[in-house]
DNA sequence: TTAGGGCGATACGCATCCGTTCCATCCTTG
DNA sequence: CAAGGATGGAACGGATGCGTATCGCCCTAA
């Protein structure tokens, strides 16, 4: 059943739109809706369609900001991904450690963010171009905040220098993960105290 | 376009076909594309279709077996999963872990390999019967292969009880996986060393 | 004040997959 | 040797998504 001219002119009133300029309100209801859709479906699985009617926006609105999925994903992830980096300098190598811990698992603990990173992890092993994108831009914060850390003790006399910085690092990162996305057991300040304190032998143990 | 009786007389010669019983090279072909498929666009976008046409199969064949998606790729999942399951005995906890870790280093090594771990993991925080179903039926195998290994440990007197096996146990697993599925960093000799002499280390410390 | 372009809405043609239902063929089991 | 069920293949109606296009409306920047 097509529609013709006079159909058009016959239907109801439309609500207001737009105006010249793209709106932020626009771009943010999409950057919600594409979370939101992500985390329900995973990137294989991503409909923009489905992104933009959960927006309450056109379909036109979203392929006019970004020309393909990859092209949106990898931007979105960048301008959130690139905001939530923070330092926490405690004064010690334990407290610091136990920040950096207490920080992920807060994190982990939003079912849309365990989602979306253990989707992007699926992803980028099947997406070559997405896994350099995020490993070069995203995954080197995280890198250089753990870094910090240790340089900082080794500033304080807390550590002698010549740690593999990316293995201890990953150490806790990997494990936290691994445990909340994975298995899916508790997380309790007793748990994390325990991972600190193999962290913190290890480093004794290596030096 | 309707098909009728005529028109199939007129076909081309099939090829041979089957017999009164299901084969199984049929279910082999099938369980192959699956994980093919599975590796290459995930669970969530995993066609049923797209499996028996690499299988070389038609889509009844598959229908007969299983009724849904999630019934297949639990039921081969099962089935090939608790194969795998070895253990590893050289007479000193070092080299067990670093068996093991070996063991697990060579699985992940596998691309096919990686890209469905880490897509399951990702269909395990948004499916929960599936995760469920890993969680009860596979996790639990290498969770008690780890836990043997410690328990072998403190039979032959190298480790006091009171050990938090779990911990431990994730400790490698996850850093490796880590390494191997997310920052896709290389796994040499020297890491995997590294590794275990960390978790020999906090088994120290903490006893 | 005006023109340009973003806006929601709707439809397009094409493609894919779902789960089912037919075939005629042909092999294995009993 | 006979029977019964599995086989590859093809098509079904319905659903959904892709990326594009065009509509009339209306806001904002110049």
């Amino acid at each position: 059943m097509k529609r013709n001219r006079s159909d058009v002119n016959n239907a109801k009133k439309r609500s207001p739109a737009g105006a010249a300029v793209m709106q932020p309100r626009v771009t943010e209801s999409l950057t919600r809706a594409l979370f939101v859709e992500w985390a329900r479906h995973g990137y294989a699985a991503l409909s923009l369609e489905a992104v933009a009617k959960r927006a309450g926006v056109g379909k036109a609105a979203l392929y006019r900001r970004w020309p393909s999925k990859f092209a949106m994903v990898v931007e979105r992830l960048e301008s959130v991904g690139l905001d939530i980096t923070e330092v926490a300098d405690t004064g010690s190598l334990r407290e610091d450690l136990l920040a950096n811990l207490r920080s992920l698992r807060s994190a982990l603990r939003h079912r849309i963010v365990r989602q979306i990173l253990a989707d992007l992890h699926a992803e980028m092993s099947r997406n070559s171009p997405l896994a350099e994108r995020v490993r070069s831009r995203l995954q080197i914060e995280r890198r250089n905040r753990g870094k910090g850390i240790y340089e900082r003790a080794i500033a304080r006399g807390e550590l002698v220098s010549g740690i593999d910085f990316e293995l201890l690092n990953d150490l806790g990162a990997a494990t936290l993960y691994w445990r909340q996305v994975v298995t899916g057991a508790k997380t309790d300040d007793n748990y994390l105290n325990s991972l600190a304190e193999i962290i913190l032998a290890s480093v004794c143990h290596t030096q």
